[in-house]
DNA sequence: ACCCAGGCGCATG
DNA sequence: CATGCGCATGGG
């Protein structure tokens, strides 16, 4: 039972997940994506949509408004995902980077090669490895493989625990086909299983 | 009343 | 490297 049995385990019990959800700009999804992205920082999903109707509503979901909107209008947005004075910072400093150095345009920034990418991401305050990988994966449509908690969890049950990010996610690229739509459907699954209370997955595990 | 949620920065051994 | 702490709201 290697870790793309499991994927074919989870996506018999739970199929596919839709991910990564996007209500408002469907057009242009990439920014309301990865600020999901920086706002489900350890924060359920369900706070994160009612900021995200906030941001919405104020027509704050484009990194000029951001810019411009004033800490407190933005925190009063931010309030219900938690975290929201740091994460009301976050956004200014990921919308400013993203204004100076590419106007604005997701899409410019994803030229980049994908190492070279991720670690630009890094360098920003405010992003670790699990949203700069969230922004490239899901918002980007790059090959890279999302590590969470759940993940961790899982590989634990597997008896594959390991002691870095990064060794978590060679672990789980190097025995995968390199597969975009199978990473993001896979990190789906995870935090899918991880979030059911009845663990429906556990006995086929072990 | 606790525990957890789609983590990260920073300070210390 | 790895451990500990603060950040903060909302639902079990």
């Amino acid at each position: 039972m290697d870790i793309f049995d499991i994927y074919k385990e989870l996506y018999e019990i739970y199929g596919p997940q839709k991910w990564w959800p996007v209500k408002y700009n469907k057009n242009n999804p990439g920014f309301e994506i990865s600020i999901g992205a920086i706002l489900a920082q350890n924060t359920s999903w369900k706070n994160v949509e009612k900021s995200l109707e906030c941001l919405n509503k104020n027509n704050l979901l484009n990194p000029r408004s951001i810019i411009k909107c004033p800490t407190k209008k933005l925190q009063k947005c931010l309030r219900s995902a938690g975290y929201y004075r740091q994460k009301t910072k976050k956004l200014k400093i990921f919308s400013n980077w993203l204004d100076m150095n590419f106007g604005g345009d997701l899409k410019k920034f994803f030229i980049k090669r994908l190492i070279i990418a991720r670690k630009e991401l890094l360098s920003i305050w405010g992003i670790g490895p699990e949203t700069a990988d969230s922004i490239l994966l899901y918002a980007g449509n790059k090959p890279i493989f999302v590590i969470d908690s759940y993940t961790k969890r899982l590989c634990r049950q597997m008896h594959h625990e390991l002691a870095t990010y990064d060794a978590y996610q060679g672990y789980f690229e190097s025995n995968l086909p390199k597969s975009i739509r199978i990473y993001q459907e896979y990190h789906a699954l995870i935090v899918a299983s991880g979030k059911d209370k009845h663990k429906k997955i556990c006995r086929k595990i072990n």
